[in-house]
DNA sequence: ATGAAAGCGCTAACAC
DNA sequence: GTGTTAGCGCTTTCAT
């Protein structure tokens, strides 16, 4: 039979409310005290019941997720993981809503985040840029006791508790290492692609690509950002401009969403299976270009994974748990036709 | 507030007792008020709280890993996970245990299995070979009552409850069109390196690998395989008679472990960074060997995840929670010097 | 066939 | 500072 706190109480000689304070490191137990209890905790080997202190604190966690309304297959993809996860924490005592913003609105997103303070909310998963107006409303939903970890793109470490999300810039790097070393020897041209080049994660994978195209691969060329506003037919206008412009194409990175139109693009120019595409985010699109050989490389992060560490973070913040560093790393997947999933 | 025994036996006008007889299908109640106990759960959208069911029931989970005891960097970071996951495992009533067994002996296993069941466990994670010995016990445990998955090596599905880990032909191929891309138009020669040919995972390995070669990549000549049995020397001597009999190498393909001499065997010859040279399992000489670009690319498992994924499993499986069958997904990890974790 | 009551291991008011 | 006591949601004797 393992220990229980009453075998603590009785060992130290204390009642349980003062084994209890002392486990949970609550003031108003003298020194002496909880020497006493913490000895006996070593001596009985005792490890504390994480069902049995969740089910006595009858404790319940409010959490939202703060998305933009964007419609793109990523941010549908979020949606979904977010509702997927919803029963699972409901178990878990865990009450998770989906709080939509307009996109771009800082002043929408900081009412959002107010409203969600106001409501008691014990804490955010919050994707947005960073803006005076935004870090604001941050730093009053932490003053109000409400833990936030940033989504995807993160914000000062001094405004959350915790980022959920890639490094952009090793994923840039990857994107480079990848399209340095499928291209060969023989100088080649690429073009690259953005969605539009504000959002601070796609400026980092951008350095990281550059980097890396430069220092390892000097024999190509990376022509100025094209962009394509998620319009296909944008997009195959500038795939066809860059040809006249510069010649041949031999790899294209694309490097946000706005990828959409990009298989048509290149299927138009007569360029499928002739260039070497590298994409991020595996949308059902991306999916159906990677097997059939127009995209050759997606990296891309495992949305639901990113979904339920950000949970299971903010829990452990909010006081119902302990976290696995490891467990919550969000890693970098690199899908090729060979491992989709 | 969620709805608890309570409120369904008010609204079924039944005593606590009854409900939980209801809900856990245990006789002595009569048919209709089976009903009436039944429509107030659907009326009430009752759901079960597994933690309280089973702190009442005071239930812990003993849960046993049975591993080779085997020498390699992979299987001491198996060994540390499940070390490391005890704890947090024993805050949620698990108790996990490790077994050793000696490698390639079968009735060793058997035996072990033997005793564990004998013993009164409720789950296995156990990482195999099959053979009939095996399946025997693995048979018995079941039939005893006790959940099994394997982990890392699969066995035939009627002998397990669920397996842990990667599927071994998709990283062949994965390997294969990486090698094939990174090398290039220009003929090479790949020599492949095996531990020993006999485990189920390295011929599947193998077998993904040729398939993508011998299909997508022609031009390329994949040599007979090399056994270096662990022994730097051994690799050394394989890489200078591959050179000697087939003349210049352009690619290496490490199949499973015992490519700790590898590096040194390349060094050797003059071949590093010279050589695209792909492997398996990501160690901490693998990490070093991506660092200053001796390897080119580490096709991994997330180790912590895997036995992380065993616990839940087994958990869930005997009667403890539910699963989230995307979070049991084991990944493919493409390492590249650039997305080192 | 059904119900009352005593826990499981821990926490949190409220006393002292 | 420290102790008493009443639960959390569910299960399980033991009565009836």
């Amino acid at each position: 039979m393992r220990p229980t706190v009453h075998d603590i109480a009785r060992a130290a000689g204390v009642s349980l409310a003062t084994v209890d304070r002392v486990l949970n490191a609550r003031p108003g137990v003298r020194g002496d005290t909880i020497v006493r209890v913490n000895a006996a905790v070593d001596a009985l080997g005792y490890v504390r019941d994480a069902a049995a202190a969740n089910l006595a604190r009858s404790r319940r966690f409010r959490l939202a997720f703060v998305l933009p309304r964007v419609d793109t297959a990523f941010h549908a993809a979020l949606r979904a993981e977010v509702a997927a996860l919803r029963p699972h924490a409901a178990m878990d005592r865990a009450l998770i809503e989906l709080a939509e913003v307009p996109a771009e609105s800082p002043a929408a997103l900081a009412a959002t985040l107010d409203r969600l303070a106001a409501e008691g909310i014990d804490g955010v998963a919050v994707m947005a840029a960073e803006t005076p107006q935004t870090r604001d409303a941050l730093r009053r939903l932490r003053t109000a006791g409400v833990r936030v970890v940033t989504l995807v793109a993160d914000l000062a470490q001094s405004d959350r508790d915790h980022f959920v999300g890639i490094n952009n810039v090793a994923a840039g790097r990857t994107a480079g290492v990848l399209m340095g070393r499928f291209l060969g020897r023989d100088p080649g041209r690429i073009l690259v692609f953005a969605a539009a080049m504000s959002a601070r994660d796609q400026a980092e994978r951008r350095l990281g690509f550059d980097r890396v195209m430069q220092a390892d691969f000097p024999q190509h060329a990376v022509l100025p950002t094209a962009e394509a506003h998620d319009d296909p037919d944008l997009a195959a206008r500038r795939v066809a401009q860059a040809l006249a412009t510069h010649g041949p194409l031999q790899g294209i990175y694309c490097i946000g969403s706005g990828k959409r139109g990009l298989a048509r693009a290149l299927a138009e120019a007569g360029l499928a299976r002739r260039t070497t595409v590298i994409v991020h985010e595996l949308s059902p699109q991306t999916r159906l270009a990677l097997e059939d050989g127009t995209f050759d490389v997606a990296i891309t992060v495992d949305v639901g994974h990113m979904v339920r560490s950000a949970v299971r973070v903010l829990r452990a913040l909010a006081g119902g748990g302990t976290i696995i560093p490891a467990q919550e790393r969000i890693r970098l997947d690199v899908v090729l036709r060979e491992n989709l999933p």
